[in-house]
DNA sequence: GACAGAATACTACCACGGTAGTACTACTGC
DNA sequence: GCAGTAGTACTACCGTGGTAGTATTCTGTC
């Protein structure tokens, strides 16, 4: 089982993992690049949140001439997953129905999302 | 909008929320009382966080006699939704969708959670 | 009125996410 | 060969969740 230890990712973190989830690997000054402007965080705070992140097996890196290329260590599957799966666990008791029911009531769904998440369980269904 | 500041609750925080909920208004000794025994934490621990999470308007206490009888300040529905829409927007782009999908992929989920499920959207597509 | 027990208050500590400055090092261009 | 630059390494700091010991205070009881 694992016990999934992938719920305590911080804000941040989620972002630097996000861009190496979508570019596979990047340096240091790409994966900085790619955050918001806003954000408008120093260089060396995310070349050591990568390096934190890294001892704790969340990304690894190669080292090509002076700089390190990184690249994520586990799956984005992995970690929404396991965060998707603990909100579920500890706050609707594991019912996905209960879930659902209060996304869909806090916020505007689309007719078009609703109606993909009716085929999306209909397939389900006949699956199982 | 607010931007829903709950999604950074820990785990004991949750439970003791999770107390307060269920019970409406809980003494210290009490809400110690409900934790699991195989958490084995101290009384001055539930104390102590009681006390902080008062701090940060999570719950609130009114005094009898000498003991603090606490009450939730929010409502479940806050947070569990605000860490719902959290998790979504985070690593789900905000999709129910995406994050549905996911969840049927990884866990067992009944033939009759499925139906329920579908009955659910089915309301909600009528009533849009 | 002293004492035991129960309650809160105070304080301290660790881990970790987040933030960033400073130091060191190696390469590059002149 | 030297200066600038672009890397990483090291270190420090804050906030907060979590954990709990110790101190203090109150209250009921003999």
């Amino acid at each position: 089982m694992s016990q999934n230890t992938f719920h305590r990712l911080g804000d941040l973190q989620l972002r630097l993992m996000q861009s190496l989830w979508a570019r596979g690997e990047a340096s240091v000054a790409e994966v900085h690049a790619t955050l918001p402007d806003d954000a408008n965080l120093a260089y060396t705070t995310v070349a050591t949140m990568l390096r934190k992140m890294e001892a704790r097996g969340l990304v690894r890196h190669r080292v090509e001439g002076r700089t390190f290329i990184y690249s994520a260590a586990v799956a984005e599957e992995q970690v929404s997953g396991g965060m998707a799966e603990h909100v579920l666990d500890r706050l609707f008791g594991g019912s996905v129905e209960a879930l659902v029911s209060h996304l869909l009531t806090r916020r505007e769904v689309s007719r078009d999302e609703l109606a993909r998440l009716r085929k999306l369980i209909a397939e389900r269904s006949h699956s199982s």
